[in-house]
DNA sequence: GATTGTAATGTAATACTATTACATATGATC
DNA sequence: GATCATATGTAATAGTATTACATTACAATC
């Protein structure tokens, strides 16, 4: 049984980074608020936002060219994570919802379509944002 | 009754590369196939891309910074289309799963998420991809 | 048919996102 | 300490999208 190598000095960084936004951030954002620390290029923060995918403690929004950290619990349950990215506020709830993978696997299966990974993105107005003002 | 008005001559040219292509293209790809016909700037097409959106004509694929023909008879029947996409030979399936469109909406009514948008997409390998070879 | 208002177009410049290529460093293993 | 794999550093470039401003086309109105 092997242990999960200790993230890098870069990963770290990066993910910390993630961890401290209420929104999704650019990977030319993460390089501005880690230039403090030393980072200069875009592909500092690039490859270890790819490791960091790999292990599922970030996740990329298509739809925003932009990535967040991990924020659900069972994320490793299930690979059909689908994120609400409110236009309001840039929130973004990441959650699994049964009947949504249900429904991709039941068309893949009937299409004979083999499912890599999936970009499940609804955007909208969340809650907080659509409660009258106080 | 107003009757939709016609297509101009950038968005049919956009529309028409979009249609006789197999695959989903970039709006750089679309602006070289149109070079002959006399388009010179990026935005010529982005232009063109965004009123032919607004009519359901065309969809943008957010993991692919790419668009395709609308391939879907009953596209204006629901708001939630999904793309399935094929890794190996590009092609694109666009289809409406009820179930899917229950889930997400399920999700964002317990929620009170008011969605606007979505983007779906798998990834993977198609059919006749994963057919053994001939 | 001149005037006016609106939508579409043309062009240039710039901003934003991501990758390729190559050099160097670090740390474990033998 | 030689070797190998992984992580880093840096520069250059490729790919995607928008801002700003000038011009043209065209229908509606006067
Ligand atoms: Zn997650
Ligand atoms: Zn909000
Ligand atoms: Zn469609
Ligand atoms: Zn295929």
């Amino acid at each position: 049984m092997t242990v999960a190598a200790a993230l890098t000095k870069n990963q770290s960084l990066v993910l910390d980074t993630l961890a401290a936004s209420q929104t999704p951030l650019s990977a030319y954002a993460i390089l501005d608020a880690l230039r403090p620390e030393g980072l200069r290029a875009p592909l500092q923060v690039y490859r270890a936002l790819e490791k960091l995918q790999e292990r599922g403690l970030v996740h990329r929004i298509e739809s925003l060219n932009a990535f967040v950290a991990c924020g659900h619990p069972h994320c490793q349950e299930t690979e059909m994570i689908a994120f609400a990215i409110c236009e309001r506020c840039g929130t973004v709830d990441e959650f699994a919802e049964e009947k949504v993978v249900e429904g991709l696997s039941l068309w893949a299966e009937r299409h004979a379509f083999t499912i890599q990974k999936a970009a499940i993105e609804i955007r909208g107005i969340c809650s907080d944002c659509s409660r009258p003002a106080a």
